[in-house]
RNA sequence: GCGCCAGUAGCUCAGCUGGAUAGAGCAACGGCCUUCUAAGCCGUAGGUCAGAGGUUCGAAUCCUCUCUGGCGCGCCA
């Protein structure tokens, strides 16, 4: 649909002596009296033509007039140098059949052209189930990987799994001391030790499958294999909180591994070959203020031990040589602070901050009724994820992220989104899909034939109900590209509620399965595209997309 | 103190790379089920876009300041 304007337009200011090879904007109009796509051009073009825009516009109108008629039944100049263009009738059908005829590849577009791209999202410490921050990181990255995909971007999703250092440590210690209690003994808790009682859970399971054979140890004799053995207990839960949420990897990378295989170091020589890395005070210092971070920042401490950010290096580093054309990072908004020196690191490491792109989720505040909710001490310091997944469902849960940007803060009120369920945006679109999948079980009870669609005489459908909506499904590939383009996926589900919005009326308006055969199946058609867009989309958002409700 | 994000209808939020009269859902109010699912449809009402300046033909959108809320400023992870 944009394709189609955007040639005429092309062709047009070419034909008036204007540059046609820069980006043309065109915008779907909000007041459906302004047609069914607007663009702005002929008053960016004013100063260079030396002409007043309306002026412009009207030359540009009369060349495509005359020329695409069979396209356009109207194209009209407005208000201060609007173009405003209305597609015929002939060229929607002919669009609505372009969506049945190629299904998903009519969606695939071109605007990734196979760009690598690397999404790294979650990444929870493995120290305990997931907390509902994290659940929105997920749904993110989930939603943002598909829709890459979908644009033509070839996409790994990754989980950077942080088995180094002190915090897992920490946990292999906590687990360590309820298994020790498990037993009779009593084993202080470490003073920031883990809590929740997903680490009794760890014990007992480590109880149940190694009796008491560490019992009396010190931990220090039993540290790697309560703190490997908890790492791999913590990383189930995790994996199972993701699989429940409908969020799934393409790859796991752990920090520790990043040491083994010496990249850490690797990262470190890389820096100080380049004279980046220079020493004060005992240890070793990045120079991040030559890259506008505030201040330089430590990678191996006095003591010898390398610090998180030295992980982070040699992560990113990894990632670059890995060929990425660019690497997503959605973090927690806790972490801002940390974005100036990864930027910092992206310049010095060579392919510059461009290729980085942090994707900062605000936080979440979970309110129930108004009131915020108390912190569960059965879980430890934070709502888990799976709680309020199991009280208000995935999809829901999933939606209500994903109708925000990640930038605003959200808080999410459960009473509320239990309330809303029955009147729920997500079901109101998942609605619209059922509708029409049982529109299709009664057409094969009456033994009306709903095969053969994509080849269907779309000419009955004349109602505006009926052109709005195929205009609706011809804008989803621009409303694709654009939210890739952006990396906003929630622009997917604003767009499925206005789609959904055209449905129902539609379908209350007008009776699918008529006497009049021609008509029937031009409807049949219809329903179907409509289908195949609404699935597209929510299997893009990670949305199920359920025949019965 | 410095920095990041936000402030839009009663509530939750879109709209922010400047464009036409500021939108949606929920809540409120009034209607609609003998025909493909009423989780639906039709209608009414609801706004000083936090405030003040500035840039522009045009500002919710860009700039400056102020106010309010959240978060961050470790040889922590």
């Amino acid at each position: 649909m944009k394709r189609a304007v955007e040639k005429a337009l092309r062709d047009a200011l070419s034909a008036i002596g204007a540059d046609a090879s820069g980006p043309i904007e065109i915008q779907i109009p909000k007041d459906e009296t302004h047609g069914d796509l607007a663009s702005p051009i002929a008053m960016g073009l004013a100063k260079e033509l030396r002409k007043s825009p309306r002026a412009i516009a009207e030359d540009i109108a009369a060349h495509i007039s005359e020329r695409a008629a069979d396209t356009f039944t109207r194209v009209e100049v407005a208000g201060p140098g609007f173009l405003n263009f209305t597609f015929s009738p002939d060229f929607l059908h002919k669009g609505a059949l372009g969506i049945l005829n190629k299904g998903k590849e009519h969606f695939s577009s071109d605007v990734g052209a196979g760009t690598r791209v690397q999404v790294e999202f979650v990444s929870a410490n493995p120290t305990g189930p997931l907390h509902l921050g994290h659940g929105r990181g997920a749904a993110l990255g989930c939603a943002l990987s598909n829709l890459l995909e979908a644009a033509g971007y070839e996409v790994v999703r990754e989980y950077y799994v942080n088995d180094a250092g002190r915090q897992v440590s920490l946990l292999g210690q906590s687990v360590f001391a309820r298994y020790q209690e498990l037993l009779g003994n009593s084993y202080p808790i470490p003073e920031d030790g883990y809590k929740g009682d997903y680490i009794s859970d760890a014990a007992q399971s480590i109880l149940d499958k190694e009796g008491d054979k560490h019992k009396g140890s010190s931990f220090e004799d039993a540290s790697s294999f309560f703190i490997d053995t908890s790492l791999g207990l913590m990383l189930d839960v995790i994996k199972e909180d993701l699989a429940d949420f409908g969020v799934s990897f393409d790859s796991w990378q752990s920090e520790r591994a990043l040491h083994d295989e010496g990249a850490v170091k690797h990262a470190i020589d890389f820096l100080a070959g380049k004279g980046l890395i220079y020493e004060e005070g005992g240890a070793r210092w990045f120079r991040a203020e030559d890259f506008g971070d505030d201040k330089n920042r430590v990678v191996i401490k006095a003591d010898g031990n390398h610090t998180y950010f030295a992980s982070d290096i040699a992560y990113h580093l990894k990632k670059v040589e890995s060929g990425f054309t660019e690497v997503i990072d959605i973090w927690g908004a806790d972490h801002h602070g940390y974005v100036p020196r990864m930027e910092a690191v992206m310049d010095a490491l060579g392919p510059g901050r461009e290729h980085l792109k942090v994707l900062l989720v605000q936080m979440v505040s979970l309110l129930r009724g108004g009131e915020p909710v108390q912190m569960s001490k059965r879980s430890g310091n934070f709502v888990p994820l799976k709680e309020v997944m199991e009280e208000v469902g995935a999809d829901t849960t999933k939606f209500i992220f994903l109708t925000r940007r990640h930038d605003s803060q959200l808080s999410f009120d459960l009473e509320v989104a239990k309330a809303e369920s029955s009147e729920n945006p997500v079901f109101y679109i998942q609605y619209a899909n059922a509708r029409i999948s049982s529109i299709f079980r009664k057409a094969s009870d009456v033994g009306v034939l709903t095969n053969n669609l994509e080849n269907a005489d779309l000419s009955p459908l004349t109602d505006n109900d009926e052109l709005r909506l195929i205009r609706k499904l011809l804008s989803y590939r621009m409303t694709l590209e654009g939210a890739a383009l952006a990396r906003e996926p929630h622009r997917l589900t604003f767009y499925l509620q206005e789609l959904a919005g055209l449905f129902h009326p539609f379908y209350k308006h007008h009776r699918v399965l008529t006497e009049d055969a021609g008509l029937t199946t031009a409807r049949l058609a219809l329903c179907e595209a409509v289908r195949v867009v609404i699935r597209h989309a929510l299997g893009v958002l990670g949305i199920s997309a359920p025949d019965r409700m």
